[in-house]
DNA sequence: GCGTCTTGCGGGCATATGCCCGTAACCATC
DNA sequence: GATGGTTACGGGCATATGCCCGCAAGACGC
């Protein structure tokens, strides 16, 4: 009767609850979260890079991330200027937010070395390979 | 460079929200989304079953599972009344609960079989295998 | 150059999620 | 039966997430 495990919706759901937790816990000595640290990382791939191409990128509402995005500016590490258009607006770190990525960084890998810890390389990668179709 | 892609939890994310977006699409004409739709199953399962115990078996904070209570009892699917103790609420199903839970199933189904379509029956066993080890 | 269509953003609305604190009720011990 | 620890909840604080609407700026066709 196990009814209640079932949907394989929630049961991603609860892993992605569990493993954020998990994460977060990993930068917290940081400041910031898992989800803030990708859109760190994303902006630091770009350089500079628009709100909805940051979106796209990151497959979050466009108001999601100008929501998200507004948080590590105010916190700092982050600085929005004009972009090309005048309506667009350009994201790039700031020198916090490069201190902040880079004291990240290992405390992310260490995290990542949990997850293959407990799943095992194979198990990492099916991991990753299933995730890649939904 | 798949720098952007490696961390495994944005990746469960990800696929998180792409996964709930399909689920609440396939929900929607019943006009609850798919954590509504666990709940209410949660609730079905139990008969009756406190806030504290239904955060426990949903693994969600008691906070937000009474925040996500409220939303049923206000549109009517759930209601609240007193448990054995006199601090405890107890959750059971209404009439129309019961039968958004009947009209919801055979949608939630659909989706169920969507996503076994997508992975194969192979891939969802092993997405369900590795997920619940983290 | 003007009107129209598209694009980039912010703001409002609603839910989801977790943490912490305070209050009320219960329980075990002396 | 008063005291002190535990348990159940609600509410506040902060972030996350998606949808829709409206506005401003660009792009395009005539």
């Amino acid at each position: 009767m196990r009814q209640r495990t079932d949907c394989y919706c929630n049961e991603i759901r609860k892993a992605g609850r569990r493993v954020t937790a998990r994460y977060d816990a990993a930068l917290a000595p940081v400041g910031i979260n898992i989800g803030q640290f990708a859109l760190l990382r994303q902006v630091n791939h770009a350089g500079e890079i628009s709100l909805t191409e940051l979106g796209r990128r990151t497959e979050l509402d466009r108001s999601t991330i100008g929501r998200n995005a507004r948080v590590l500016v105010r916190e700092g590490l982050l600085e929005s200027g004009p972009g090309e258009d005048r309506r667009e607006a350009s994201l790039r770190l700031t020198e916090a937010g490069r201190a902040a990525l880079d004291a990240s960084v290992p405390l992310w890998e260490g995290a990542q070395a949990e997850i293959e810890g407990i799943l095992g390389v194979e198990g990492a990668r099916s991991l990753r390979r299933v995730l890649h179709h939904l």
